[in-house]
Parts: structure tokens; sequence; C-alpha cells
DNA sequence: TGTTAGCACTCCTTACCCTTGAGTGCTAAT
DNA sequence: ATTAGCACTCAAGGGTAAGGAGTGCTAACA
């Protein structure tokens, strides 16, 4: 257990080197207003705390800087207690400018997000595990080609062209569709599949010559690719950071950002509210020096989506969890509007 | 007009240059095959070139360097008679995988077009000046609300959702939407909000009541946000160019890259064909010192794409121009196979 | 007249040394 | 328990010297 004192040193060195990125000596802490120690005493608490594993040295006679233990810690015991969802009027204001998609929604929380913090913002769009499917559509485009549409009681649309086999009749199309609206409206996304095969399949089989082959061609609408929409805002602002001096460094976080699975991955957790990830303890090699501090938000109850903020270890946590905390309820709010009355 | 020699010798450091990043010296090009001259005659050419503007130095002992119009006469003079296009089987292969979305076609492309060259490969997307309307399609997800779903012969897809005013008669939105369908079946998209200005709107002045507010809601529809879609692939794959050691100049780089419609201003050109800006061409300042090479492709005929490639001025410039060249014609192959029957 | 060898000169790059300053750890005094 | 003092360490920056790549010019040569 830390004593107060080495609590507040802790504090100050890491505040200081989340301003600065420069190690901390012990001059500097010994100025500190409320700090009424000589620069002499602040150096054995800071090697006591250094053998406890909260600080780490650059080199032998460098200033201190957080260990991620420290951070661990910081993030922890330190500045967990003092924060409170501030709802600040921006945001709100930002959040409920009278956007039609839930797109739109959160693609500008996360530029706005990366904006206030530089850093990057990582929004995954909400979760498709209950929404449920409306309707489907087929808009046929000549006799061998149409685009079938898919929408949900959430109103997002997909859509894909196929084409027709050539000695498919129009109307057995027609009966498909209308089997299939009649059959599967009001079914959860994730189970088209299953209740295709289980309930629709027989009854196509009575009604429709040559399903089968038919079939072929429709499942491709079923077939999900995307399962959860990655938005990134601010890739570039990260690069401001002095930590990426070296170039290298610089290329191997782009490429990740590249692969959008990737992103995804990375930021998907099962916890809710907020949960915060400091280096080593992300999973993915790539980012294990980044911090990544993540919280969940809700549309309709139900959908889960998760957004999140990436930046250096050295991050400003006690802002951005503040932030994500104001974001995820603003989210949550500006989405249930949208949607109160379907 | 530059005699032969003067001509060997600009390619050679030209190439050179392109391959190593290195000012080109006299030896080097004395010793290449194919020449028999000695360092001291070279160096005489190689002053002449430079008087000529074709070379520059980067101080006044150091081998030369291209200057832009060095690379334009390569471009215009050396290299172009010798480029044909190269029906590269891989590039087939990719193209014609047996995809069904535009889309895929084009994300693909610029993916495989940025791995193959390391640099960043800019596609915009078919124009849509010659689409036409094929449906209008609206489901209802509650009693306030609706998504509204555009559909064009080309299989393209746009959606929106929005709210359906409280005291709006589910049957007066059916009769609106018949009207539209109807009326705006096979108009060209570009000319939707002109002929709801000129025909429709009379029409449902006569047959739906409070039309008037109902056409405030759905007039959004037919706002195109996002006039081309901009598919770029390998943003980091450039940043490998030795050009980028300066920090600085990647930020400025990914910054651009950012704004998708800058992008889009960027490659857009009226030229058919093959065209190369080199350095200060280009019209936008941020990428003055970069080169870009754009072709066009087709898509039934008459919807023009650009697909592009923006590298360092010491760029790859035949295998670029031979590469864009098999692309441009397999893209437009590939995406006529698709709608061959629309 | 075109080509070439030779040489002095320029400038970049790298290595090395030296100095400076920030910071530590330890000891002894308070 | 705290602090002043001091020796020590290391990174960063400036200055200089050596090495090397390359040029331009001159004079000789074919």
């Amino acid at each position: 257990m830390l004593t107060k004192r080495q609590l507040l040193i802790l504090k100050i060195i890491i505040d200081e080197f989340i301003d600065s990125a420069h190690p901390v000596g012990s001059r500097v802490i010994s100025k500190k207003d409320g700090i009424s120690l000589s620069a002499a005493t602040i150096r054995n608490e800071m090697s006591d705390l250094e053998e406890l594993g909260y600080l780490e040295k650059t080199h032998t006679s460098s200033g201190r800087i957080p260990s991620e233990k420290g951070y661990r810690y910081y993030v922890d015991h330190i500045i967990a207690p003092t924060i409170k969802s501030s709802n600040i009027n921006i945001i709100k204001h930002v959040m409920q400018e009278g956007y039609f998609e839930v797109e739109q929604v959160v693609q500008k929380a996360a530029e706005v997000l990366s904006e206030l913090t530089n850093y990057t913002a990582i929004i995954l769009g909400p979760e498709i595990y209950d929404t449920k499917l409306k309707q489907i559509q087929l808009v046929p485009l000549s006799d061998h080609s149409a685009v079938s549409i898919l929408v949900t009681d959430t109103g997002h649309v997909e859509h894909r062209s196929f084409s027709i086999p050539f000695d498919m009749k129009a109307s057995d199309l027609e009966k498909m569709v209308n089997i299939l609206n009649d059959r599967l409206a009001g079914v959860p996304i994730l189970s088209l599949q299953e209740v295709i095969q289980d309930e629709v399949l027989h009854l196509m089989k009575r009604y429709v010559t040559d399903f089968e082959r038919a079939y072929v061609y429709l499942s491709k609408v079923f077939s999900q690719d995307q399962p959860v929409k990655v938005y990134v805002g601010g890739k570039s602002n990260l690069l401001l950071q002095p930590e990426f001096r070296d170039v290298n460094k610089i290329h191997s976080f782009l490429s990740i950002m590249e692969d959008e699975q990737e992103i995804a991955r990375l930021v998907q957790t099962s916890k809710e509210g907020i949960h915060v990830r400091i280096g080593q303890e992300n999973d993915i090699d790539a980012i294990k020096d980044f911090s990544l501090i993540t919280a969940t938000y809700h549309v309709h109850g139900d959908q889960k989506g998760t957004i999140g903020l990436l930046g250096p270890t050295r991050m400003e946590y006690r802002k951005v969890i503040t932030l994500l905390n104001a974001f995820s309820s603003e989210m949550t709010e500006a989405l249930y509007l949208m949607y109160k009355d379907k």
C-alpha cells in the first residue's frame, strides 16, 4: 500500500509526463504547489516507487517516467474516484443536430472525439444481435439481373446485386420473394440462415420450379460479409504525438489501421462501461505500446456498440474517460431519440 | 532538341534515380552497359543537360537528379513510345473473380494496384452522369418513420431514413410514392430535382393532402450528399518511400488523404486515357512534390470512372503507366461483363 | 573538334571529442 | 525524518577533422 505522500508524488509525475512527454526529475516536483519537501526527499520517495514497480528510468541518471503498472495504479486508484460523467454542452449539441442516420451520428462522434483529444477515435457501429428483418425487396434491373434489398427494423439497409439464371421465370422469382417476406419478417438477422433452412426451403420447394438453383443465387443475399461497421476518426491526429518521431512506428501503426476487421477485434469487448487497456494489456501485439480506452453505448436498449480512443500509453486518461462517459450517454440518447417510435 | 547521346544519358540518370533515390554521378553512368564514354565526357553532357533545365544538383558538387522538366521529357519522349498495354494475366484473374458489386471490383483494384507498386491507389467510382432511376421504394418502420430507397438502373442503391409528420396519413404517403415512381422511373439521377419541380409537384398537390410539408421530408431523399465515391488503397505503402524520411511530410500527406472530397477533386480530370501530372503540374498545393498518374475506365459505355496512382515525383512511370493501362481495360471489361444484360 | 586524364576544389557525411546541464545516489549533518 | 552537499552518470549539442563522392576546368591527345 502506498503512503499518501507516495501517491501524491506518483500522481504529479504521471500528470507531468502526460503533459510533457519528458522524464520528470526531483527538482521539478519539489517546486510544485502543495509540495514542501526538498528534492532530496523526493528522490528517496521516487527510488522507493521505482522499486515497487510504479516508475522507470530511461537511463541511470534520468528522471522518472511511469511504468505500465504506474499507469494502471493511476487509472484505478488515483483518478477513478474523481471522475464524474460531465454533461458537456458541446457534445450534446453536436450529437443532436437532427441526424437521420445512425451512420451520421457515429461518424460525427468519431470526428469530434478525435478532434477533442488528438488521439484516434474508433467506433464500432451498433451490433446486429437484436435487429430484425423488416422487409425484403427485389428490384429487377433487366431480364437477367436484379438487386435485392434487406431492410431491418432499425432502418439499416443491406443490398446486393445478383444474376438471374436465364431460364428462370419472373413469376417464380416473385413467389420466392413473397414467401421470404411472409416468413422472414420479424426474424432476427442473425437467425435468417437458420430459419430459411428450417422453415422456408420446403415451402419454396412446393411452389417454385427449379428452386434449388434459384436458392444458390438468393443465398448470397443473406451472407453477412461485414459483421460490424468500423468508423475511424483522426488517424493522422495521433501521429502528432512525440511518440511517433520514429518513422517505422508510424508505418506499423498505419498498417494496422488499414485492416478494419483487425481494428474491430482490437476494440471489441464484452465488458459494459469504461474499459482501459494499457500497453501490454492489449490483445494485439502491434499496439502493445499504446493505450486503448473503450466505452459502450446502446441503441434501442439491446443493441450494443463500442466507442474507443487509441493513444500513447502516456494518455490523458482522466480527460479521455470523462469524454467517453459523456459521449457514450449522449450517443445512447441521440440514438434513442431517433428510434423512439420504431 | 536533344542529341541521341543526351537522350541516353538523361534516360540513364532518371532510371537510376527512380531506382535508388540518390543523386547520380558521372562515374556511375560511364560504367553502364552501352556507354563507352569516360566520366569526363559524361560530365560535359550533364552540364549541358542541366543548362537546358532537365537536370538539377542538390549542391555544388553533388551528382544530378532529374528536374520536373526532365521527368516530363522522360514521360513524353523517352518511355511513351515503348509502352504497350500488356494484358497481364494476374490482373485479369483478380478482376474477374466473380464479383457482384461494382464496389468490390473497384476496392479490390485499389488494393492490388497499391500492392503492385507501393504507391497509393486512388479510384473514383463510376460517375452518375448517365445512371437513371429504376425504382423508389418506401419501407415504413413505424408510424412515424420510414426508410426510402432509390435504386438506379446500374444496381446502385441509395437509402435514407426519415421521420413522418405525426398527422400524415399512410395512404397519402403511398400515393406520393406511387406518383414518384410513375413519373421518375427512367429519369437520370442528376435531373431528379428538376423533374420533380417541373412535373411532379403539381400532381402531388392535386392528390395529396398537405403535400407541401410532406415534400420537405421527402426532398431529403433526393439530395445527393456524395457526388463520387472514393476508394483508396495503400495509404501507408507510400510512406515506405525514402521521400518520407521527414515526419512533417508524412503528416501533411495523411491530412490530405483524410479528406475524401479533396482527393476526388485532385484526381478528377476531363481527359480520357492516361494523364500524367508531375509535381507542380498538380492543381493542389499539398501534393506539388508528388506525381499523379490517372487513367479512365468505363462502365456500360457512358459512365466514366478514374483510377490513379499517387507517388513521389521519382515514380516508376513506365511501370505505373503500363499497369494503369492494363487495369483500366480490365476494369472496363469486368464491369461490362457484370452489366452486359442490364 | 570531340574525347579524355588529371587535379584542385566543394560539400556532405560520419566520427569523435568536448562541454554543458539535468538528474541521480549516497553520505553526513540537522 | 529531512535536507544540503557532492561526486558521478548520461544525453544532447557544438565544433572539428577525416573521408569520400562528385564536379569543373585545363591541357593533352586522336
